[in-house]
DNA sequence: GTTTGACTCTCCGGTTGCCGGAGGGTGGAT
DNA sequence: ATCCACCCTCCGGCAACCGGAGAGTCAAAC
């Protein structure tokens, strides 16, 4: 019923180089059903052609290899849906991903900088309820989903009314993954809340900017205030602050967010400040 | 007006970890504005953040390195754009492939496999209009495009009425790219014709199945065949031939579309044949 | 004035999923 | 016997960096 077939023979009827088939079986992805002891001469069989196909498949959508693995020694159906669900999940997050960079990028290059207008204030030291955690880059929007959603439970059992805000470590943007604290200021003497955590946050001059609009560019405020700090100020030591002036929770339309960076400086400078 | 920085600040303020801008530097794309000459640091200047921040979008767009300096080094806006829509509409592409994919990988996993009819065919030699040409995997829809709207064209003026087809190298199914032979079968004296080759396919026997339905799941219908000659005949050289009885000429609907692989065999086997 | 600690440098190797080629052995047909 | 197409293994390389070693530097603190 199988016929055995040698490996330009598999190659053609899978759409798979030889090349690439040889890597399958050094990494026992797909191992040919018989190899010849002394001339070390591959057979594969016919049989193996849907797997090899199923194979294909899924590396043309680039699923990693030792997904694709997963995928193929799932013995119940189960666990191979389930594996499969993820990476399509992942890839449609990419992809709207991509259509956000896409518009902000057009928007980049069309678009004058609009001009950012920076401000000096001093902020006191304050203790807030807080959730922190070692979040990856990609898992931000999920995490800070979770974290607010927590905050704002208490928030709204407590009566607190009040900005929040986060704190990124600076590996966070850079390594793409990193330390971050999501807050929300609360008085003094305010008892400690399961759930969350009591943090002290230190007060200090600070550089604000504020960007307006959802946060796909972001990254473009941030850069622009951070070379305004570098050319009018000292910096200070200390994570970037966030604070959600206008957010998710204030209403349904990322265009109306107001979102306030906070780069920590040592003093307000003092010499005539020209913008730009 | 512009400040200069250490790698570090710079990394913070472009989001970009100082080991790509070591990278950068490394490869000419992204130099800082001055090195020490005694101790090697690298110094940007905060000018230098708008550069690093479009670098930064290109490459989230994955966007090779190669177009992402050409993009930057483009001094009119034109080269810009034009090398930006290009890859804007590979993308576009690849994400259409991907739907492709995944639909076919689902029906794939929860259909089970159609049965596959193969007849055995004699073909006679035959002489055909031919455009052949060196085609990357990637581009073979605009090439059929082409070739068979040359084709296409020179038949309606001829009058011709005959189903096309096309011969595919094994390499360019393994290696994704490879020789092929877009043909439009013709009478034994016909005239040459601009634009076109007069090409003569060799006849002999081939094992035919029919893949009814859009391309998307071809290679399934095309290993299945593979399988079949491999467990029921002896393979003859030469390329295999795909004939179009019915595409995209004849009507919109990709569900309508028939297509008929033929792989080249020595001889109709004689032996009982178990289907499967 | 030196010591600390954060920062930086270069160099080397590894990652993923293969491709290309060198150098040499095999297999079936003539 | 010879040919030629095929097959083998091994080595190096590609992109676009990351991780770490080992060493040098800088600025502030003691």
């Amino acid at each position: 019923m199988t016929a055995t077939v040698t490996v330009g023979e598999f190659s053609r009827l899978t759409h798979l180089s030889v090349k690439t088939l040889h890597h399958y079986h050094e990494i026992g992805l797909l191992a040919p059903a018989s190899v010849d002891p002394s001339s070390g001469y591959r057979r594969y069989e016919t049989s193996q052609v849907e797997v090899a196909q199923l194979i294909r498949r899924l590396r043309e959508l680039r699923m990693p290899l030792p997904e694709v693995r997963a995928v193929v020694d799932a013995a119940d159906g189960g666990t191979r849906e389930e594996t499969l669900r993820a990476h399509l999940d992942r890839m449609e997050r990419e992809l709207a991903h991509t259509r956000d960079v896409v518009t902000s990028l057009r928007e980049m290059l069309t678009l004058q900088p609009a001009e950012l207008a920076v401000e000096y204030r001093f902020i006191p030291a304050f203790r807030a309820y807080g959730v922190s955690g070692h979040v990856e880059r990609e898992g931000i929007g999920e995490w800070c989903e979770f974290a607010f959603g927590r905050l704002g439970a208490i928030a709204a059992r407590d009566g607190i009314v009040a900005t929040s805000g986060a704190t990124y470590s600076d590996e966070f943007f850079t390594e793409d993954s990193g330390q971050v604290v999501a807050f929300l200021p609360v008085a003094p003497d305010q008892a400690p809340a399961d759930g969350v955590e009591l943090v002290d946050l230190p007060g200090g001059f600070f550089a604000i900017a504020v960007h307006s609009g959802p946060l796909t560019d972001f990254d473009l405020s941030y850069g622009a205030l951070g070379s305004h700090v570098a050319e009018h100020c000292e910096v200070a030591p200390g994570p970037i602050r966030e604070l959600y002036a206008v957010g998710p929770g204030d209403g349904p339309d990322p265009a109306s967010y107001r979102t306030e960076i906070c780069w920590p400086i040592r003093q307000i400078p003092t010499s005539p400040v020209t913008k730009g």
